[in-house]
RNA sequence: AGGCGGAUAGCUCAAUUGGGAGAGCGCUGCCCUUACAAGGCAGAGGUCACAGGUUCGAUCCCUGUUCCGCCUACCA
């Protein structure tokens, strides 16, 4: 073949736009359930389709490529599903901007219209990161993309909820849940973030009933919930307050009296005044003491967390103080108390108090407890099984350090809240009867949606019913809540390959290989992937579980668009490479540490991809017409020592793949290629490839070529583009680098031999170039070093040697006993059991050199700079024989056996002067 | 508050049956040597967080302390 034309550095634009198409276009990753191999399936983990290529999703997809493309060449029959993910409130939220922008809403849209409205804006611009992944190079079978929400999901999802609620697992109640006042819905206790903040505790007086003049003080943070206060809590054991139980207290700002009760459970004494007050409609820890005291629930706030009229009435708030806070936030209420509490003179102190606040982490928005008619999946019964598919290994956490975190949160799992009070969803499958519910089904919001009151029947089907059960009725009315994002996510390793049908694609694929995902979603995802999977495919959804850290900047801040410090993906690829950022991104897949990229990293890389490059067209100027015969075998040190550090290398690489120890397998390749491939193996053969006549070059044209094409096989899973771009142009079968067999061992390459006549090689020149930076030799001159050896048996290995020496030590070698070395004029350097002479022959000074060394050791190094004066004043080198040298090897062992003198450099005087 | 993880070169990180401390980037010096200056060669730089303990010997094992990160729960 002809030598192709490379360009002098490589640049990647060009080849990632080709070969993606290609891959694409030619069918590549498309998977066949009927393929021989043994199945290998990752389902990704789905992006919000709203989302655009972050460096988490790059990090994330990057890993499951590598190990897609490896098992792939492992002649594995591999699937990548890819999909993306509906994102419920995420979603809404960027389609009600866009509405709000054009001067309209949801709530003037109407439902119907709205969620038309989204899935127009869907099918625009829901395939954004779509083809962000396909530039990244993932290797997906694109045509089985999903979506949570297209039909099949969508009919899993009822298939689940149904049966799930027939099994007794999913209720609907009146629970206090969490509610984001602004998305104006209900989320789950993952949903919320929590933040540390710096906030008040105000310590309120409520007098006595009996007499006013005794007071009970309590302390809250939330000084205008006291408005919902319906008791007062005291520790039953505590000889302060115990007679008091059973009493009532005024409830100050209205015209109530509550309980004081004892509660155990609630109540520290030692905290505060060691009374407490309880609101059981706005706060967990006081719903379940209410629940305990059968204590009445005030809800004073609206669904916006503001003061509600019939709340407050039912609170029985004074008239005043009711029209100042009237419709007012919770904040600015909480003044307004504040002031009237003052005024009342029932305000004792307020203090600095450290406290933590629930935030949506879909808006920020501070979230309210809020009491409400939500559905619920009873999840201990799911937990259980998932927490012993865990323990028994039939899932595997890797790093199993997070195997105690997964089984901690699984032990103590609170019953997880499915209803969203949004439209852009899955509907909950639930209907109520209008005949039936006439009396409770009165009202609707501003937006026509129905308020069904927690006392409403529903009947759960997977279609709407025909006829009501109870009463024959024909009207009905459907559920308006929608599902969790995550309810759907959680099906998706059975879902998207065809649940609940029995297709060949579940049949073969399922249970699923590895997951691949960040710790920030073992809960939300991961954990109920696994109840799910067990639930209704009868096995786990996945065997591995693969968590990698979270993308910092260099900081190890978490990345913002606020703070701006994001790395964008794109930009990157643009600057540097996808092959350069996806190495960039396994090269520091450390586990159990988060990663902290910096843009010089990313740089890094893309010289290595360069490096390659052009090893590449090195290799090109001597490779035209090696196939054309069949060139004999190398037998040459150069050839059979790399191909055993190839050999090597592909060991590492499988086995650090099998350990998801991403790091060091690119560590091992950068290793091998830069400075093994190009630093000795291209150095050594030089001289044989650029000598037209010589006797090796075919075999070794041959060796270079095949060590190559193995390298850029096992290269190709990180570096997806780079790799086929050149093995494109080195003589290949197949048509693609993608479909390749991956590299195996050889035993016949592993060659200790050529591996041990290597490292001595390597230390000799090693001692060659010291020499000639300490005594300043031009790289021109051709300079004269004498060489013996410890070992007999290395000298006689060096003697064969003798051409390399030469060629990379650009001098001439004499490899004579120390008894024939010239008595003077020598420069004696050791290491190892090497021993070096360097002829000076009378035109350098070697204390010059010497002087040199240590100027150069004293500029870094403030130990040595007491060890240069004394150093000079012994004057021990001076166009000494080794004779004299040796006179001064006493001093010097007795120099070196004081460590404060002698740090770092007491290994390069030791080589200095043959110690 | 509890749980987990971390602390090693200027920066980011490696280093397993306990023994001699490494890489990349950055830095210094020399070199545009015919694949590559996005390069080559040679270097400098570490009380392995602190204090004890076990051991012939500890970066590693044990105890405690300090600092940082994350998760969970929250003190009204």
């Amino acid at each position: 073949m002809s030598t192709p034309q490379l360009d002098k550095t490589y640049d990647p634009k060009a080849v990632e736009a080709r070969w993606s198409q290609v891959w694409n276009q030619q069918g590549y990753f498309h998977a066949s359930p009927t393929h021989p191999g043994q199945p290998y399936c990752i389902v990704i983990p789905p992006p919000n389709v709203t989302g655009s290529l972050h460096v988490g999703h790059a990090l994330n997809h990057s890993i499951q490529d590598i190990l897609i493309r490896w098992r792939r060449m492992q002649g594995h029959n591999v699937l990548w599903l890819p999909g993306t993910d509906h994102a419920g409130i995420a979603t809404q939220n960027v389609v009600e901007k866009q509405l709000m922008a054009e001067g309209t809403s949801r709530e003037s849209l109407g439902r119907e219209r709205f969620i038309e409205r989204i899935w127009q804006w869907k099918t625009t611009f829901g395939n954004t990161i779509v083809s962000q992944q396909k530039q990244l190079g993932e290797s997906c079978d694109w045509d089985r993309l999903r979506f949570t929400m297209d039909e099949g999901l969508s009919k899993a999802v009822v298939e689940v909820f149904v049966r799930l609620y027939e099994d007794g697992l999913i209720y609907r109640g009146e629970r206090l849940i969490n509610w984001c006042p602004r998305c104006l819905t209900a989320l789950s206790d993952i949903e919320v973030e929590h933040e540390e903040i710096k906030g008040k505790l105000y310590s309120i007086d409520y007098p006595l009933e009996q007499d006013p003049t005794i007071r009970l003080t309590v302390a809250t943070t939330r000084p205008e919930t006291m408005l919902g206060d319906t008791a007062v809590a005291v520790h039953p054991e505590d000889p302060r307050y115990n007679e008091l139980i059973g009493k009532h207290v005024r409830l100050p700002l209205t015209s109530r009296t509550i309980p004081i009760v004892g509660d155990a459970i609630l109540v520290d004494r030692e905290f505060g005044t060691g009374a407490v007050k309880i609101t059981p409609a706005h706060d967990f820890n006081d719903f379940e003491a209410g629940e305990r005291h059968n204590l009445p629930r005030i809800k004073i706030f609206d669904d916006h967390a503001r003061m509600d009229s019939g709340g407050l009435t039912e609170a029985t708030v004074d008239q005043g103080l009711m029209g100042k806070i009237l419709l007012r936030p919770a904040r600015d209420a909480r003044a307004i108390i504040i002031e009237t509490l003052q005024q009342a003179g029932l305000l004792l102190k307020i203090e600095d108090h450290k406290m933590s606040l629930g935030k949506c982490y879909r808006c920020k928005t501070v979230v309210e407890p809020y009491l409400s008619p939500q559905w619920f999946v009873k999840i201990k019964p799911l937990a259980e099984p998932a927490i012993k598919a865990v323990e028994d290994g039939r899932i595997r956490i890797v790093p199993e350090a997070w195997t105690n975190n997964y089984l901690g949160w699984m032990r103590d799992i609170k019953d997880w809240c499915i209803s969203r009070q949004i439209w852009w969803g899955h509907q909950i499958p639930a209907w109520y009867c209008r005949t039936c519910n006439d009396t409770v089904l009165i009202s609707t919001k501003p937006d026509g949606t129905w308020i069904i009151p927690r006392e409403a029947r529903p009947i759960v089907a997977k279609t709407q019913p025909q006829l009501c059960p109870v009463c024959g009725g024909k009207d009905f009315i459907r559920d308006p809540d929608v599902l969790d994002t995550w309810f759907s996510s959680a099906l998706w390793p059975f879902s998207t390959l065809g649940w609940p049908e029995h297709t060949p694609e579940l049949k073969t694929y399922y249970p699923t290989s590895t997951l691949v995902t960040g710790l920030d979603i073992l809960f939300f995802w991961v954990a109920r992937m696994i109840m799910m999977g067990l639930k209704f495919m009868g096995d786990v959804p996945f065997r591995d579980v693969y968590i990698h850290a979270l993308v910092r900047d260099a900081e190890g801040q978490k990345m913002s668009k606020s703070k701006g410090n994001v790395i964008d993906p794109l930009h990157v690829m643009e600057q540097f490479g996808t092959d350069a950022l996806r190495f960039t991104l396994a090269s520091m897949a450390s586990p159990g540490r988060d990663i902290k990229l910096a843009e010089e990293r990313i740089e890094g890389y893309r010289n290595f991809a360069n490096k390659i490059w052009n090893a590449a067209r090195f290799a090109h100027m001597y490779l035209a017409g090696v196939e054309e015969s069949r060139p004999p075998i190398d037998r040459s040190f150069p050839g059979l020592w790399i191909r055993s550090r190839l050999n090597n290398t592909i060991q590492i690489v499988i086995m650090e793949l099998e350990t998801y120890r991403f790091d060091r397998a690119t560590n091992a390749l950068y290793q091998f290629f830069w400075h093994e491939y190009c630093d000795w193996y291209l150095e050594l053969i030089k001289p044989v490839l650029q000598d037209t006549m010589h006797p090796q070059g075919s075999a070794t044209r041959r060796m270079l070529q095949e060590t190559l094409e193995v390298f850029l096989r096992l290269l190709h899973p990180f570096m997806p583009f780079i790799s086929e771009e050149i093995w494109q142009t080195l003589p290949h079968n197949g048509e693609t680098i993608v479909t390749q067999p991956y590299p195996l061992t050889q035993t016949d390459w592993h060659d200790p031999s050529a591996e041990e006549t290597f490292h001595l090689f390597e230390q000799n020149i090693g001692l060659f170039r010291t020499a000639r930076v300490l005594l300043n030799f031009p790289p021109g001159k051709e300079v004269r070093f004498f060489v013996t050896h410890e070992d007999p048996a290395a000298i006689v290995r060096l003697a064969t040697l003798e051409q390399d020496l030469v060629h990379l030590g650009r001098g001439r070698i004499s490899l004579v006993p120390i008894s024939r070395w010239p008595t003077s004029n020598v420069l004696r350097l050791v290491t190892g059991g090497v021993t070096v002479g360097v002829s000076v022959e009378g035109d350098v000074d070697l204390n010059k050199a010497l002087d040199r060394l240590v100027k150069q050791i004293a500029e870094t190094d403030k130990e040595s700079q007491r060890l240069e004066g004394k150093l000079k004043n012994t004057d021990f080198v001076s166009k000494a024989p080794p004779e004299v040298i040796t006179d001064h090897q006493d001093r010097l062992r007795a120099l070196s056996r004081d460590r404060t003198m002698l740090t770092s450099s007491e290994q390069q005087l030791r080589a200095m002067l043959g110690v």
